[in-house]
DNA sequence: TTTTTTATACCTAAAATCAGGTATGAAATT
DNA sequence: AATTTCATACCTGATTTTAGGTATAAAAAA
């Protein structure tokens, strides 16, 4: 008899949980392992259990699911991952691949779909969901390069400036000089390549690696 | 004995139905009819059977679930029916009620919450689930005052705005001097009450009064 | 027909952003 | 121990947005 895969999920949607775990018990392939809806728990049990791969919502509140995936995979390199989300846009899927993932399904995916990733998954191969496939086979020019890293202050401050505070509001709300708040500004803009406020949105809203 | 509810479920995403499912039929409460991720044969479907309450997600390819409700109500006004989505708006989950439903859930709610929400709206109240009522529970503003009616050409200008054009690259493209797309500028941030275009945005994002 | 709205255009000026530079101590990394 | 990155701060100047006006012809509404 063959094992069964040992699978975790992460999603902060019980029903989510609930559902494909439902997915997955109708075949004898699979074993659900555990759950979390706060993705961060994996670390710990992935300590102390051995897990083959881990289904992980890539949006969930605390923890961008990006950024897990990168830490998950820093400590247990040989966990596969499949990232999953409502949409996507195409430069996610590719910072998720980018970050150790084994493929990326959306959630409207069918239990076969879900079936077929996770093994060939398990077989070292990368796999997308159907219409992850279509979103990815446009290629933008933009996705090409990867995406900058900002550091933990200029992710705060961005996350002002998007939430319509200019230089001097920022400035009084996290006690700096408005003239370190625009210089961090200009690093921020010049790293996202964006020439005004409304590129700017746009491009953190399309990779969206802001946490949300 | 006491009868069942009679649910029907509706969602693009096989998982959340087959999650939602799995919630209920731990209950003998609940009973759960049919589920469709094509929103509109429910209209179908329940001229032929009976049906007392209706989960209803609010974002699904082809066809709007705030007009999906509205076109429900006015064929079969007895059925409950209750929103569902990932995140939500006020704007949203108010629009939702006029249009006839008796409630909101996120879809991050727990089982329990699904329970008795259901349970409430078959009693004729008018439930959220509890993210929702923190969303709701701080009105906005912009919520009392209607929106302001942009002019085509605000809304054409609104767009450009929007999509990272300055006032000089507006005026180029629209064939209009730089200081009418100034006075359009000034005009549409006055309406929207937005102080920069951070702001603009978000108001724009969060009302979705662009595309049409 | 009269009034209001819409789209157009100009003037002035303050405020904010954008863009180039330099610099320094602390923290993290190698 | 040496190097790099991060957070901080300042200077200057150009560009753009924001904000207050006024004005006029055409179109729409009353």
């Amino acid at each position: 008899m063959i094992e069964p895969i040992k699978i975790v999920i992460i999603d902060d949607h019980p029903m989510v949980i609930e559902g494909i775990s439902m997915f997955l018990s109708k075949s004898d392939n699979f074993e659900v392992l555990a759950s979390f809806t706060n993705g961060l728990e994996v670390i710990e049990f992935a300590k102390t259990n051995q897990i083959d791969l881990i289904l992980l919502d890539v949006f969930m509140p605390n923890i961008n699911g990006i950024d897990l995936c990168k830490l998950i995979k820093q400590n247990n390199p040989e966990i596969k991952i499949l990232g999953m989300s409502s949409q996507s846009e195409r430069s996610l899927v590719m910072q998720f691949i980018q970050n150790g993932a084994s493929g990326y399904l959306l959630k409207n995916a069918s239990k076969e779909e879900f079936y077929d990733c996770i093994e060939k998954a398990i077989n070292g191969e990368i796999v997308f969901s159907n219409e992850v496939k279509l979103i990815i086979s446009k290629p933008e020019i933009s996705d090409f390069k990867k995406l900058p890293t900002l550091t933990r202050r200029e992710k705060e401050i961005l996350n002002l400036i998007i939430n319509a505070k200019n230089s001097q509001e920022i400035a009084d709300e996290l006690f700096l000089s408005f003239l370190t708040v625009q210089t961090h500004r200009r690093n921020i803009m010049t790293k996202l390549e964006a020439k005004n406020i409304a590129e700017l949105i746009n491009i953190v809203q399309k990779n969206r690696f802001l946490d949300q």
